[in-house]
RNA sequence: GGCGCAUUCGUCUAGCGGCCCAGGACACCGCCCUCUCAAGGCGGAGAUCGCGGGUUCGAAUCCCGCAUGCGCUACCA
């Protein structure tokens, strides 16, 4: 079979992670059969379009790597794969139904709809419409359409029997006609509604799977009836679960932390998110949870898909993405950090030297999570001045005897500076042998150091750390904790 | 209210009739390593598989009912 998969979005807002992983598996699949991923935009709302959100879903699928093969950016057999330039076609679907009597003209206004629900809701009945404009004479009809009476056109749902459709997942769904109402399929203003629409573009650009939010399948028999009443066979239908935020409820807006290009700016890798989405929902094993893409291009099948909803645990995408940076190498973590880096530094600093850059990536890849880890991390690498306070300095260890500190900087300033050869082995060594003269414990004696080098009780390593931010500067910072403590 | 979907450790998930008195991962706790913090290694705690009925020699796995959660119920998608 010739797969054809298509990621539909709205332009109604940023890009966040269900959409993405829709992305995902619509990409997936099609690579995976070596069929075709298109992009299209359901602009069909023109109340609720926001400028510049197509820009936004091109750069998230862009940055997470997911290529598509037509979209209204590359063309393609279908063009143009923009709804609001497609009208003509869902005007003729809407017209043919019109005519074979599967829909009719509706002319009720918004108030009587409002009323008309308010007063079901009231009585506890299901709200929808109760087909008044259905049993209008062709006359009426004509007479009120030529008086200029606005109108949708709405489908006329069969009052009796059941509509059902398979879906991937979950095997066969049915429901009861008289459960539906007759719905809208094309609004006053000539545009079509996402029903109309995506049944009709589906079938014209040849899509073989809809891959999209469990949330649809309420109207996948809807779309059922479409397909039958415009005689086009239906695509296969994979609905995933929803993501759930931690309060249980559809991801959305409200939880804040959806947005995809948050995650770039949160210093997130693209591989990493791509591994998490992709674990939302589908599974490789019973036991991996580092997938790469081309493993997942291997792998993946619409089988191994879950019916469950999950909650989305940030915990564990943080947890992934250290372990994603743990697996780059280091000269590509080095040039993915520098941005980071850049940005974050503050004016007086100097500035992030790629060179230096990259002599630190080593001493900090297993301690970060994200590549805003970095700049606290290495601060000090940067900074001109190191502020300590003599409290910080002598801790609990010096606390009682200030003095000791004092002895002990002077010793390890004294002995650095004719240190020989400026290596962190050669450091260690002296600094080690510096320990046993001085009767100090490791810890105590390096924490010290520390401190007035770093300016902080946690860092790298320190003899490295030591070698990379050189001899001046290190004599620098001890000379200035000494005047501290005086 | 109606309709629909779902239901395995706190969370994600493996399991598609016997290998499971349930395996892996995150988070949590302990130990080891160690100049701090991480990473890594080892170990621990944590699930009467929502409940009740069936079917079967045998059920987390199949069927039915109930409960709970969520979704949909717009001229939004």
């Amino acid at each position: 079979m010739n797969v054809r998969t298509r990621y539909a979005p709205s332009p109604t807002g940023t890009p966040h992670l269900a959409n993405m992983r829709v992305a995902l598996f619509d990409w997936l699949l099609a690579r995976r059969n070596g069929g075709a991923f298109i992009l299209r935009i359901e602009d069909t709302d023109q109340n609720r379009l926001v400028e510049g959100a197509v820009d936004e879903q091109i750069e998230a699928l862009t940055w997470l790597g997911l290529d598509w093969d037509e979209g209204p950016d590359k063309g393609g057999p279908f063009t143009p794969y923009v709804q609001s330039q497609r009208l003509n076609l869902y005007q003729d679907a809407a017209q043919r139904l019109l005519t074979e009597d599967k829909a009719y003209p509706c002319f009720c206004t918004a108030e009587r709809l409002d009323q008309l629900r308010a007063r079901q809701t009231a009585a506890k009945q299901a709200p929808g419409y109760d087909r008044l404009c259905r049993w209008l004479t062709p006359a009426d009809r004509q007479q009120r359409i030529a008086a200029g009476e606005p109108y949708v056109v709405r489908f006329a749902v069969p009052l009796e029997g059941e509509t059902g459709f398979a879906d991937v997942i979950r095997g066969e769904v049915v429901v009861q006609n008289s459960t539906l109402d007759d719905f809208v399929i094309l609004k006053s203003d000539g545009y079509p509604t996402y029903h109309l629409a995506s049944v009709v573009d589906d079938h014209h650009m040849q899509i073989s799977h809809v891959i999209r939010g469990e949330e649809w399948i309420p109207s996948a028999p809807r779309h059922q009836l479409l397909h039958q009443a415009l005689g086009i066979g239906p695509p296969f239908f994979v609905h995933l679960p929803l993501i759930l935020g931690p309060d249980r409820r559809k991801l959305g807006k409200r939880h804040g932390a959806a947005g995809v290009l948050e995650y770039r700016q949160g210093g997130y890798l693209p591989e990493a998110l791509i591994n998490f989405i992709a674990l939302l929902g589908w599974s490789l094993d019973d036991r991996t949870e580092v997938i790469d893409r081309s493993t997942m291009l291997e792998t993946f099948t619409l089988e191994r898909l879950s019916p469950n909803p999950g909650i989305f645990d940030p915990d564990k995408l943080r947890w992934m993405n250290g372990e994603w940076i743990r697996r780059l190498d280091e000269d590509d973590l080095a040039q993915r950090i520098l941005p980071y880096l850049v940005r974050e530094l503050p004016e007086t600093a100097d500035e992030a030297d790629p060179v230096l850059v990259r002599r630190i990536v080593p001493l900090i890849q297993t301690r970060m999570e994200v590549l805003t880890d970095a700049y606290p991390l290495t601060a000090f690498f940067f900074t001109q001045e190191i502020l300590v306070t003599a409290d910080d300095l002598l801790g609990k260890r010096f606390r009682d005897e200030p003095a000791a500190a004092v002895m002990a900087l002077d010793t390890a300033a004294k002995a650095l500076a004719g240190l020989a050869a400026w290596t962190h082995t050669e450091i260690e060594g002296l600094m080690r042998a510096l320990t046993e003269e001085l009767g100090l414990k490791p810890r105590d004696f390096f924490g010290l150091v520390r401190m007035a080098v770093t300016g902080a009780a946690v860092s790298p390593p320190l003899f490295e750390s030591l070698e990379i931010l050189g001899r001046e500067k290190t004599l620098e910072r001890l000379a200035r904790a000494r005047m501290v403590l005086e």
